[in-house]
DNA sequence: CTACTACTAGACCATCGATCCGGTCAGCGT
DNA sequence: ACGCTGACCGGATCGATGGTCTAGTAGTAG
């Protein structure tokens, strides 16, 4: 997708549009709700049209994703703070915008290529530079993954486990004492920022 | 699926020979390659058949999933090494296993509720809990989030970054400078035992 | 032998992503 | 003034999919 090059627009029916309610549907009605011809009649056209701005549905999925990312401000530069500060901060509104769209969990299993997600992971490298990092690779790869995989697991816990599974879990507590005394119903921020926490304490132990 | 009751079975089509038969579609044609259709053609049977030992295809995949978590060894517990051991061989035999199916990946967005998945979580909570942990949860949740994540960034990067993503992101690096420098085709197992190794000297850290 | 239940399958349905093909309309060179 | 080109639109349609309805068959318990 993002390596094509965009069209002379008419402006009638424009990418933007598409996106924004692509969105919008997508919040609305999670991901097996987005139709290329329910998108189309939403925005007043026929499903045709669509793929006309568009190549593919995933050429939708991935703007889509990239608009959320957008949603994630970058944090400003304030000197003198510690340099974990505006990791953490990145993080967390990484992590904010996609939980606020929990279909976007469904949706991460693709690269990241986006103009938003790109600006993202570049201030996140500058930032690890910057802490002092010489190699931030690792370091940055490891951060990102986090929060994909965090989200990832609190919005299937929280969307799909509904009554039935906490019922059979419960039911069957016994066979998993430890994971039934101290795993299920987790307070999800603040198991979000210890791990993070751990992550950015160890960084922190190997950059001295 | 996991919650609801198994029938008796007369073998001549089983549960385990669908799910095999899933796994090996899967291995070869990905997640798009699957369908009720094809799976059941592979087993030599109508598609309806499949829907007498399954409820919906993703029973399927829930499944399959699970068949892959199986792959994955618990360690054995050796007494005096350091508590994180077996973590660490925990996480990296979950991590292998789904790197071996590369389409588990796409499938990670479900609850792991199958017993395979249940049983290598609960062996994680109970490592960190003989560790020293008295509310292992955080840490827990931190570290299966940090292998799906690290395992999702992984997959996507290698299969869908062909040719085309390679060459947009060389031609753009100038507006990523950082990223370009330092994030670009990483060294993938290197980069995820430095993570985990963040992680748990984060926790040692706060065990202590 | 009968009845029951495990199990199988063909025909079928609604729906989906995507394409074919035929249009419409704005602007620009002449 | 004119017509042509290319941006833009959409109805009809294709092949395929997940899933159901209905009608069976075969093994087995009584």
């Amino acid at each position: 997708m993002w390596s094509r090059p965009r069209r002379a627009p008419r402006q009638t029916l424009t990418l933007e549009r598409i996106v924004a309610e692509a969105v919008a549907l997508l919040d609305e009605e999670g991901v097996t709700g987005l139709t290329m011809r329910r998108l189309a009649e939403r925005l007043g056209t026929g499903s045709t049209t669509l793929y006309w701005h568009v190549r593919t549905k995933e050429d939708v999925l991935d703007l889509a994703l990239d608009a959320v990312f957008g949603e994630a401000p970058l944090p400003a530069a304030r000197p003198g703070e510690p340099w974990h500060e505006p990791v953490r901060a990145l993080m967390g509104a990484w992590r904010s915008a996609l939980l606020r769209h929990p279909w976007s969990a469904t949706v991460l299993d693709r690269p990241l290529l986006g103009p938003n997600a790109l600006a993202r992971t570049e201030f996140l490298f500058q930032a690890l530079i910057a802490a002092g990092f010489p190699a931030p690779g690792g370091a940055a790869h490891s951060l990102a993954g986090f929060v994909t995989g965090s989200v990832i697991s609190q919005v299937t816990w929280q969307e799909r486990a509904g009554e039935e599974v906490d019922v059979f879990l419960r039911e069957r507590a016994g066979g998993w004492p430890a994971l039934a005394a101290h795993g299920l119903a987790p307070d999800w921020d603040a198991t979000f920022a210890e791990g993070l926490g751990y992550l950015l304490a160890g960084m922190e132990q190997a950059r001295s």
